[in-house]
DNA sequence: TCTATCACTTG
DNA sequence: CCAAGTGATAG
């Protein structure tokens, strides 16, 4: 019960971290405590990120839902993820600027139904959607910034709706993925521009979720009404919930309020979890620090999300989710090492086989959504203002941009690309984008700030970005420019798109793509001016 | 399964 | 009051 999670704000576990442990943790509250964070170990080099930890707020809660089989609701409008995604950030240099984001890959490719009580395999995933990077809106900031207070992610939102125009992580329902939070050096000595840029990705395997239009397993509704301060209308306990209840039907007189039945009638254990659940928490989580391999770390149910595709929506190639809290991190090269090791096949997860899941190449394309101007947000341009949507988007003002063309090829592994001005390089595109599965693009709010990071996974897909405008910027840099980081691309480019043509008229994406995986690689300053 | 709507809470 | 986010619910 309590934690009221988020709202705290202090709690925080190790969770994993870059590279070598420099400290362990500033401070870690009180509260729960994790136990063992994950060690820190690692490895690696790049530049500065070597110290760099990370530890997952409120690390207990997130077990709590995950050994149960954490669910999150997905909807067309966008739905924010409870527990939020919040993290305290150790080891940066206080002076350089860093890009913090997330993506949310597949934790395999298969579809999940939820039956007697327990998760089960129904079929092979659907393909994947367009995978999109959420960059938060202080991003680019200092070290320093990061440093003095919990970096929030709880203004992403996930979408069921493939065609969303506001930016929103796009998401299957049934099907279970695994946020992933990554850390981009964005300074100016190596940063966007420069080849060398480093960074590094956490995967906390206990913040893995199977995503679906309304929950299945009451435990987790449960958890849901205990812990978040949003559903404290539906907490009740005894009398209150059933009067309440009765009130608000007034058909049936509960007997019992149907949240009460049901959560008492079930009590198993999610599936999800089931087996996981001890381990999660082990401290072993430790896992390695590169990544890649983490294959290994535990077994923890969460491979399932673990399994990365590769191709699928792993942006980063190497960065396959694992359940550890692994960093990957990756440098130049070692991204690629990475990537490839990693896969061990548990029972759940499954690498994905070949088939990946469509790659198929549709992308989606973008097209371009005028990104408004900073202040502006809609656009009109596109048409959206009427829609509902629209005056959303003036708030969030968030844009993705696609591009067109993708020029990935240019862009190579990690490029960046400066896009700030949205209207330099976009192009509208076709109407609509169609879904496509794996497309690529990116965000970026207002135009300032980022656009896209790149990433890239062998295969097709690329992934987006989507910057949130809406938070708050503190110390926010300038927002400058969105800067992308593509990396290579193996694959094609991105444009095709496939089928849904739309009507629907949507806002134009740009993309920039990216595809492939970020290595580290490389940016490239695309763009810009 | 998913959508839209409702009453409720937080801020 | 309002805006926004929640789970519940009916369709």
């Amino acid at each position: 019960m309590a934690n009221g999670g988020d709202q705290f704000g202090l709690a925080e576990r190790p969770d994993s971290d870059c590279m070598d442990s420099p400290k362990e943790t500033k401070q870690e509250k009180h509260s729960f405590t994790l136990n063992s964070p994950t060690s820190p170990q690692t490895a690696s080099n790049q530049q500065g990120m070597e110290g760099i930890k990370v530890f997952l707020h409120d690390r207990e809660l997130w077990t709590k839902f995950d050994e149960v089989g954490t669910e999150m609701i997905i909807t067309k409008a966008g739905r924010r993820m409870f527990p939020s995604y919040k993290v305290k950030v150790t080891g940066l240099n206080p002076k350089t600027k860093y890009i913090l984001l997330m993506d949310i890959v597949p934790g395999d490719d298969h579809r999940y139904k939820f039956a007697d009580n327990k998760w089960s395999i129904t079929g092979k995933a659907e393909p994947a959607m367009p995978g999109r990077l959420y960059v938060h809106p202080d991003s680019p900031a200092t070290g320093a910034h990061w440093s003095r207070q919990l970096v929030s992610f709880q203004k992403l939102k996930l979408t069921n709706n493939h065609l969303d125009p506001f930016g929103h992580i796009i998401l299957n329902s049934m099907h279970k993925y695994q946020p992933r939070l990554h850390i981009v050096k964005a300074d100016e000595n190596n940063g966007f521009g420069s080849k060398n840029t480093a960074f590094c990705t956490h995967v906390f395997s206990e913040t893995a979720f199977i995503a679906v239009t309304s929950y299945q397993n009451h435990k987790i509704t449960q958890l849901k009404i205990e812990n978040n301060p949003f559903a404290k209308g539906f907490r009740g306990s005894d009398d209150n919930e059933l009067h309440r209840m009765a009130k608000l039907q007034g058909k049936d007189y509960p007997v019992v309020p149907r949240s009460t039945v049901r959560q008492r009638v079930c009590s198993a254990g999610s599936p999800f979890s089931g087996e996981s659940r001890g381990l999660r928490a082990s401290p072993e989580d430790v896992g390695s620090p590169y990544s890649c391999e983490n294959g290994l770390n535990r077994s923890s149910p969460r491979e399932l999300l673990n399994a990365p595709p590769a191709h699928y929506t792993l942006p980063h190639p190497h960065l396959q989710p694992a359940q550890q809290p692994q960093v990957y991190h990756c440098t130049k090269r070692k991204a690629e090492e990475n990537c490839s090791s990693g896969n061990h096949q548990h029972p759940y997860k499954k690498p994905f086989p070949g088939g990946s899941p469509s790659e198929g190449q549709s992308y989606y394309h973008p097209s371009s959504y005028p990104a408004p101007p900073p202040g502006l947000s809609s656009n009109p341009a596109l048409g959206l203002t009427d829609s509902p949507y629209s005056s959303d988007m003036g708030q969030r003002q968030a844009c993705m941009f696609a591009s067109s063309e993708p020029r990935m090829d240019e862009l190579n592994c990690a490029s960046w690309s400066y896009t700030c001005p949205l209207s330099t390089a976009m192009t509208p595109m076709e109407p609509y984008p169609p879904y496509t599965p794996h497309p690529t693009y990116s965000s970026s709010p207002q135009g300032s700030r980022l656009s896209a990071i790149a990433h890239q996974s062998p295969s097709p897909l690329g992934e987006q970005l989507t910057h949130d405008p809406y938070q708050n910027q503190s110390s926010g840099p300038p927002p400058q420019s969105s800067q992308n980081i593509h990396s290579r691309q193996l694959s094609s480019p991105l444009r095709e798109y496939p089928r849904y043509t739309p009507n629907l008229s949507p806002p134009l994406y740009h993309t920039l793509e990216t595809h492939t995986h970020i290595r580290c690689g490389v940016p490239e300053w695309s763009a810009a001016s």
